[in-house]
DNA sequence: TTGAAACCTGAACCGGGTTTCAAGTTTGTT
DNA sequence: AACAAACTTGAAACCCGGTTCAGGTTTCAA
């Protein structure tokens, strides 16, 4: 993944080549320590150790163990979200941007199955964040929601209860088939399930 | 709510009218401290104070913080199954007993807003609850959807996913309409959005 | 080359919360 | 009444990891 630095808070930016490289293995390592064992089990000593540096380290970088957290949790939420509008095309219709925004969705989520725990997490270690992510990723859905009705494509009475019902459906399969995969589950035609809902429900066609 | 106490496990059954009455204060103090500090700002002190007994008393129910956790867990897991069951009757359509899963779950989760922090933080106190917790949600979801299926209301090529795909939505519409509900909200209308996608998707009905 | 700023190091400090325990009180049964 | 089991109590032992710090090393610009 490439994970944006983006305009970092704690001022602690590093000044030489050396500094960004601690800095930025001490995030991967994080990552790998706040995803195996949750923030609380996690340890500094745990990062610093994977990092390779020694522990006093990590405080020229980072104020607190809160810290280096939200700095993954903002990460990893811009990570969503450069993922799902990487996948769509301004010319898709509604019905395909949306199954496109959840493949690309999906591809993130397996290929970093700790986005769940880490942004999960942020629930209690960093509230706000948690919420802003998923207000800000429904408001995302609500926006193409609301360009596919100007297009007459999709009905014009969706709302923001929409957007937050797609937003669920996408996080539940993610959370089945990306980071509990099993051997043997029919991940290919995933995007076609959703997509099918989204297109015509799940009513029998033949209504009596 | 009436939460089951089912078979309990830590062998510390209390023989006495008063164990059985310090236990329940120890759990319903749990589920204020718990909810309202996360389990690891939650601290044992807090509990007993709330709950009106003394620290070492703590000690003569639960073997450690983390099995009270466990067993509040086991309840909400309870209460979640037991709200949606209790809201269906058989004689309903497909359709309808969605419908009628989702309401009675919105309500359950509006009047214990704790459940959602203390289910989500079990994936990291207690990852085997969390799992079969909606492992199970899905299963009987899955279930509801078969006898549909059988009886020609639904579509017959659901599955495993639909399910996911159900309880995530859901589980975010109790997310933002039950615990961040906001004044204005239009909570009336949820079960007939929900219901709306799953008879007719969100696809325009005068499709070119 | 040289000095200042940036960075690195890890032992030790420190606070806070879980858990233990020995002594006392209540309950319920014979 | 009399005793054992169940329950209560809170002080203190214990543990553990976040954070600090003083002394070194590396980088880089002048």
């Amino acid at each position: 993944m490439e994970r944006d630095e983006g305009i970092v808070e704690g001022g602690a930016q590093p000044a030489t080549e050396r500094g960004r490289r601690t800095r930025r293995k001490l995030l991967d390592a994080a990552t790998i320590e706040f995803g195996q064992k949750g923030f609380h089990d996690a340890s500094i000593s745990g990062i610093t150790r994977r990092a390779g540096v020694a522990l006093g380290s990590f405080y020229t970088y980072f104020e607190t163990k809160d810290e280096i957290f939200r700095a993954l949790v903002r990460d990893f939420s811009n990570g969503v979200k450069n993922a799902a509008s990487g996948g769509v095309r301004p010319d898709m219709n509604a019905l395909d941007t949306e199954s496109a925004a959840l493949s690309a969705f999906l591809d993130f989520a397996r290929e970093h199955k700790e986005i769940y725990r880490i942004i999960d997490e942020a629930e209690f270690v960093d509230p706000d964040s948690y919420r802003r992510h998923y207000e800000d990723t429904a408001a995302r859905i609500l926006a193409r929601l609301q360009h596919g009705m100007g297009k007459g494509e999709l009905r014009p009475d969706l709302g923001e209860a929409h957007a937050w019902a797609i937003m669920g459906m996408n996080v539940f399969l993610g959370l089945r088939y990306a980071v509990w995969a099993r051997d043997g589950d029919e991940i290919g035609n995933l995007a076609h399930v959703a997509r099918g809902i989204l297109e015509r429900g799940i009513a029998a066609s033949d209504r009596a």
